[in-house]
DNA sequence: CTTGACTCCGTACTGAGGTACGGAGTGTAT
DNA sequence: ATACACTCCGTACCTCAGTACGGAGTCAAG
């Protein structure tokens, strides 16, 4: 494991290694996405290797569809543990319901894909096939029940 | 069958459907990624039951992280085709592969609010998970060589 | 002991993705 | 035929997620 050995990063660092901009680290402590880090007697910020991990977690779950709240709250999921199990199990399960949408839907978008390319390389006639309709099953017509409009 | 019966959404009509606002349709229609509707005589967008899954689309793809303009590119995966089967198929591999990794991400993290759940409600003790290690495979240090970094 | 790269901080700016506004025309229910 | 809701259009504005700026202090190599 030997990585604690390698701590004390300068800010220039930890951004380097999350493939990041500076300014974004300290946008991300304003936000309260990472700690605090200590300061040197200089005053310069030192973070350790679990920062970078940290960052680069932040980043890949953007990616996967989440706006920076919803990234503290996950990473907030293990912070409020233990302490609060009760209601606080639900919002797990939420989140688990969530990203298991999100698994599904990437799947029936990947069969798509899947679908154009047979089309494309096999037999470029047939196959009536449009990315659209990858997501068919589930809301089509959404039937006025899902009704989570903009209430007038 | 049916759908192609109740045609000419105006644009409220379309929006509600779509559950946006109005203004966002005609912002969709700005950045090309609905096609301009017919109009009535006197001016006003004519929609179909299509327009509505496409925007229904366009929602669903943003919030499994995808921007506009990505959302773009796959709804032209369909119109583009057979003219260009040659690269294209490339593209279409690549956005497959994309979708692979997200897919496998959202997995992972799955299994990491499991793991949490596990510990919360069987044996509060036990179990030292954090959201932060489900995806440790892949990257945890990135070992100088995913150098994405906007060199200096 | 100077030079150049790095850091500090606050504030200002940017680009994406919408939202809101306002004045004018339209459609329709009573 | 008069409300009232809806539509048109352009422009202005908003939030989110960074980016850039600039003046001052710090660190390390030569």
């Amino acid at each position: 494991m030997y990585i604690h050995l390698m701590s004390n990063f300068t800010i220039g660092k930890l951004a380097k290694s999350a493939s990041v901009g500076v300014e974004t680290v300290r946008f991300y402590e304003r936000k309260g996405l990472i700690k605090r880090p200590s300061r040197s007697v200089s005053g310069y910020r030192q973070y350790e290797a679990d920062d970078s991990l940290r960052i680069r977690f932040i980043k890949r779950v953007q990616e996967l569809g989440c706006t920076l709240r919803e990234v503290k709250e996950l990473l907030e999921l293990d912070a409020t543990r233990r302490m609060t199990c009760s209601d606080y199990s639900v919002r797990i399960q939420r989140k688990r319901a969530e990203i298991d949408g999100k698994i599904k839907d990437l799947q029936r978008m990947k069969r798509a894909l899947n679908k154009i390319l047979a089309s494309c390389e096999d037999n470029p006639e047939d196959a009536e096939c449009r990315m659209l309709d990858c997501f068919e099953n589930d809301w089509k017509m959404p039937k006025q029940d899902k009704r989570k409009v903009k209430n007038t």
